[in-house]
DNA sequence: TATGAGCGT
């Protein structure tokens, strides 16, 4: 088993008000993005501050990894990693 | 209303 980093990514520590589409966009540029979903909350309608990318493959995912994990985005530092559950 | 590690409707 090499590094296999499987195609879905967890996002997290992202900024409460980043919507959907903000997280669509800043994960666009680097890859063909075949999910993107923000988990939200259902009792406010609001974003966790987390979500899930995936990508047509693991290259991009990585690319991906690589181009946001512990960047500034929207003036808070995100975390991005593989999901647990990367199929 | 605001909050701040996490693996989801």
């Amino acid at each position: 088993m090499a590094q296999r980093i499987g195609t879905k990514l967890f996002v997290s520590r992202l900024s409460f008000y980043t919507t959907k589409d903000q997280f669509k966009n800043m994960f666009s540029p680097f890859g063909q993005v075949t999910e993107a979903n923000l988990v939200m909350d259902s009792r406010t309608g609001r974003t966790k501050g987390f979500g899930f990318v995936s990508y047509q493959s693991e290259d991009e995912a990585l690319k991906a990894i690589k181009a946001l994990n512990g960047r500034i985005i929207a003036g808070r530092i995100i975390f991005v990693e593989p999901a647990k559950d990367n199929k």
